[in-house]
DNA sequence: TCTCAATGGAACATACATGTTCCAAAACTG
DNA sequence: CAGTTTTGGAACATGTATGTTCCATTGAGA
C-alpha cells in the first residue's frame, strides 16, 4: 500500500493513459477494448487501474491539466514584455500536440467543472494579457478574454495544419506565433 | 410518389433535422429517443425519416454543406479588394452559430469523404486568398491553407465567446473581423 | 364528411460497451 | 528458486441505444 506507484503498476498506468490518449484522439469514442489493445493491455487490466471510463477520462484530464501547469511555469509569463511572454506561452503549449487537439475533440471534457472554471493557469494568462494593455504592446480594444480563446484557437489551427495538411512543426509553429502576434499587436 | 416531399411530410422531416442540430450542439452524443423529443415527435417517426442514425447524419452533413455554398455564393468572393472579400465572407459564415458548433464538435462528421475532400466552396475561398497574396493586400508569408484554417478558427472562437461568455453577438463579429484583418494584413 | 396518409406508442429483437468474477499463466522480486 | 504480484482471457450480468413490427389514433386534404 503505497500513496504513489511505482515500478510495474507505474509503467502499466502510464501505458494505458498514453494509449487512451492517443486512441481517442483520433477516435472520440474508442471504447476500452479499443484502448486496451493500443496499449498492448487486456481489457481487465485497464478495468484494474481505472474501475471504470470515467476514472480514466479523469487521470487523462488532470495529466492534462498537470501538463498545462508546467508549460505556464515554464514561459515565466511575469518577466519581460507582454508579447514575448505571450511568444514563451505559445512555444510551450505548442509542444502538447496530441493532448491539445484530445482536450478539444473530447465530449465531456471541456465540459468539466476542472475545465470550466478558471484557473491559475487562466488567470496568469489574463494578467499576462492586461499587462500587456497597461504597457500598450497588446491592442487595448481585445478584451483578455478574446485574446485567451484566440490563442488557443490558433494552437489549434497550428495542430490541425501539421496532423492533416502535414505541414511540418516548425513551419506551423512559426505561422502560429506569428499569427498571433499580428492580431494582439495594436 | 414525389421527387421532393412537399406539405406535411417537409415540415416534419425539417422539425426531426432542426431539433437534431440544436440538440446534438449541446450534446454530441445525444441518443435518437433525445432528438425525437426535442422535435415533438415520436421516436418512431424519426425512423420514418432517417432509417438509420447515420441517414441522419447524412442529412445534417449535406444541410450543412449546402448552406455553407450559399453563404459563400452571398459573399461574392470575387468582387472587390480580397481583403473586402474575406470580410464579407466571414460575416455571412458567422451567421450560421450553432450549426457551426456542431460540425466542429461533433464526431465523424469532419472525417467525412465530404468534408475531407475540397469543396468547390474551399476553392473560392483559396482563390480569394492568393488574390489577395497578389494584390498584396493579404501576407503573402501565410500560405493560403492555412489562412483559410485559420478563418474558421477565428469564427470558431467567436462563437464560442457568444456561447460560453455571453458577448453579445455584434462585438463577437466585430473582433473576429478585426482579428481576422489584422492577422491577414501584410 | 370521408378517406388515406401520417403519427405515436408499445413490444420485441439485437448489438455493443461496460463492469464483474474467477482462475491459470506469466513476470517480477527477494 | 520460491513466493508474490501482475496479468490475460473467458464467462457472465447489465444497461442502453438502435432498429423493426404492428396497430390504434390523429389529422390533413379532397
Amino acid at each position: 500500500m503505497t500513496a504513489v506507484e511505482t515500478g510495474v503498476r507505474a509503467r502499466t498506468r502510464r501505458a494505458i493513459l498514453d494509449a487512451a490518449i492517443e486512441r481517442l484522439t483520433k477516435q472520440p469514442n474508442a471504447s476500452l477494448a479499443d484502448i486496451a489493445a493500443a496499449a498492448n493491455v487486456g481489457r481487465t487490466t485497464v478495468h484494474r487501474y481505472f474501475p471504470e471510463r470515467a476514472d480514466l477520462i479523469d487521470a487523462i484530464s488532470a495529466d492534462a491539466l498537470e501538463k498545462v501547469a508546467h508549460a505556464t511555469s515554464r514561459a515565466r509569463t511575469d518577466e519581460g514584455t507582454a508579447t514575448a511572454a505571450l511568444t514563451r506561452l505559445c512555444q510551450e503549449y505548442f509542444e502538447f500536440g496530441d493532448l491539445f487537439m484530445l482536450i478539444f475533440t473530447m465530449p465531456d471534457l471541456l465540459t468539466r467543472e476542472e475545465w470550466q472554471e478558471e484557473s491559475e493557469d487562466d488567470r496568469r494568462l489574463l494578467r499576462l494579457i492586461e499587462r500587456g494593455h497597461g504597457e500598450g504592446t497588446i491592442d487595448a480594444d481585445m478584451p483578455a478574454a478574446w485574446v485567451q480563446s484566440l490563442l488557443w484557437s490558433v494552437l489549434y489551427t497550428a495542430w490541425e495544419q501539421v496532423r492533416e495538411a502535414r505541414m511540418p512543426k516548425h513551419e506551423a509553429l512559426t505561422l502560429c506565433l506569428r499569427t498571433v502576434a499580428k492580431a494582439v499587436t495594436p
